[in-house]
DNA sequence: ATGAAAGCGCTAACAA
DNA sequence: TTGTTAGCGCTTTCAT
């Protein structure tokens, strides 16, 4: 292995002169600087990293920690933050907790001793045990909130808003609303600001039983909508592969979409765009969510006051599964 | 910060002692060790795993660069070799390249001081690049080999010649094998296998024009399908993408799914397992690929005769939309 | 079984 | 602008 002091004697300089030529070149003189970059590259030098995490203190690293990588949610996020990332030179360590709290919190001390900075994503601790971890070093939560602690969430109660305002401007008056994951937070958030949007405009809300995130799901729910005595004209999905299922299910059941019913859906994480018709959905820009959770990390420290929070909008995308009711 | 030094000075042992006490704990008494230990909770202390990869020169990381996470493809295969590196103490250190060969040069060389190895999925560099890199440290690359590096392939072709050997066992004798991506090395070892298995029973294979894995190029193709004057009594399609655009195509024209005609898929990326019917498919084991891949990068490296290689098998799930033809 | 001492490769005062 | 000198926090001979 070459080591910066091998460069250093081949330019004829001091290790430190090598250390700034390579590290804060203006800090040296045009030529010596030159003399070192030539050594270095002709004997295939690289700074060696850990030995500049130990000396500068910072490592150019920040974890990242996600429940898991198959729910396609996640991904996007973790490819934000190494973007943003990637500007500023640093890297990704990154920890999968599979949804154990426990492997969470092993995976925060293991990556703690390594990183500039932890990312939590949709942390399964409780908030005291966030916290804790945060008294180590900076922590940023994504897609949850922690007080005390700098946060990311995406706004998809405000999109559903949106969603519902785009649904009743075509004209739709008697809304089903399927929701889901069941029991969940972040369900009734979204479920409360439809009830909220319908009610204003003089509307009629159909709350269906919450659903799992899947395409049988819709199915099932397709078969439900169909069945109804009163029909309703439009439908609102929570998850893009619910929404799937019930185009599929309406399609085997006969409905056309949209002339027999609207459908629209609250994220776009499936290949949504792209089906016949193509749906209307809110794009959720959870990269702008990762790099943004990269900024908060970056920033100093909260000095005691509130902690700063990014609420990331989500945008509607409207397409041909939505249109005015028939009359 | 607390350091092992303190830890050590409250346990009235040296620096030394208190190493060993906790990195090698049979090298000291149990009296010891059990104070060191005692004093390292009380006051909080981790060893600092920086200073110990200066040392050791042990990172306990290893380097994952992928194309991208947005491909459903990738993901599973960062899971596996995280979940393998968890059994072993580490941790990942990801790179997304963007399919960049540039990118992908520059995070092998970013992470390569300060991993122990690295694995590069489905790298787009040219042999002799990936091979440079590997000159630095251990390098394996997954879903695709170069020539004198350890490498772990999923045997799709041989899934397709399962899958073919499954509809052929069915009776089934018109075969449309719908391949893509469009100019790919893959494909056409795909394809090979298909025509194979499908002559060697004598029956006929029909192959479609390759396809982007896209939904609606399943659309597409399942319009192609239904005008077809011969009609086929099966079909293959590469990609579960398609098959979902397939099977919500063929529905929508009045062709039922499996009597009037059989299909299946060579992956199970997506939900493909929920449909109605539930699409007979291969299971791709991807994060076997990704924990054999890790156990490449930890052995020894290969000391110049073959290097290793590991050829993940995939596996035939047989779901209801495949059955025998009709007569 | 334990301690003293010498680094790992680099950066950062402090001088010159 | 450059060099000298201490470390960063830990592990590891080498003694004892």
């Amino acid at each position: 292995m070459v080591r910066l002091t091998d460069v250093a004697r081949a330019a004829g300089v001091s290790t430190s002169t090598a250390s700034r030529a390579l590290s804060r070149p203006t800090m040296v003189a045009p030529e010596t600087r030159e003399r070192v970059a030539r050594a270095a590259s002709e004997m295939g030098f690289r700074l060696n990293a850990t030995a500049r995490a130990l000396t500068t203190g910072r490592t150019g690293l920040v974890g990242v920690i996600v429940p898991t990588l198959a729910n396609p949610f996640f991904p996007p996020i973790v490819t934000g933050v190494q973007q943003a990332l990637t500007e500023a030179g640093g890297n990704v360590l990154l920890g999968v907790s599979d949804r154990s709290a426990e492997r969470e919190r092993e995976l925060a001390t293991q990556l703690g001793s390594r990183v500039d900075g932890l990312i939590l994503v949709a942390p399964v601790n409780a908030d005291a045990e966030v916290r804790g971890i945060a008294e180590r070093l900076p922590v940023v939560t994504v897609d949850r909130t922690v007080p005390g602690l700098p946060g990311v969430v995406v706004d998809t109660p405000g999109g559903v808003r949106k969603l519902m305002a785009h649904l009743l401007g075509l004209g739709h008056r008697r809304i089903a609303y399927l929701g889901g994951p069941p029991g969940s937070w972040m369900d009734r958030q979204r479920r409360k600001a439809a009830r909220e949007a319908v009610a204003e405009a003089g509307g009629e809300l159909i709350v269906l039983d919450p659903a799992p995130p899947q395409f049988d799901a819709g199915l099932a729910a397709a078969e439900h909508l169909v069945r109804r005595e009163e029909r309703v004209t439009a439908v609102m999905v929570y998850s893009s592969y619910v929404l799937l299922g019930i185009l599929m299910g309406l399609g085997n059941a006969g409905l056309r979409v949209p002339e027999d019913i609207s459908l629209a859906a609250s994220d776009d994480l499936t290949v949504i765009g792209m089906t016949q018709p193509g749906s209307t959905a809110l794009h959720v820009p959870l990269d702008e969510a990762g790099s943004a959770a990269f900024r908060l990390v970056r920033e100093a420290p909260p000095a005691g006051g509130r902690p700063p929070r990014v609420r990331i909008p989500t945008r509607l995308v409207v397409r041909e599964s939505t249109a005015a009711p028939r009359r």
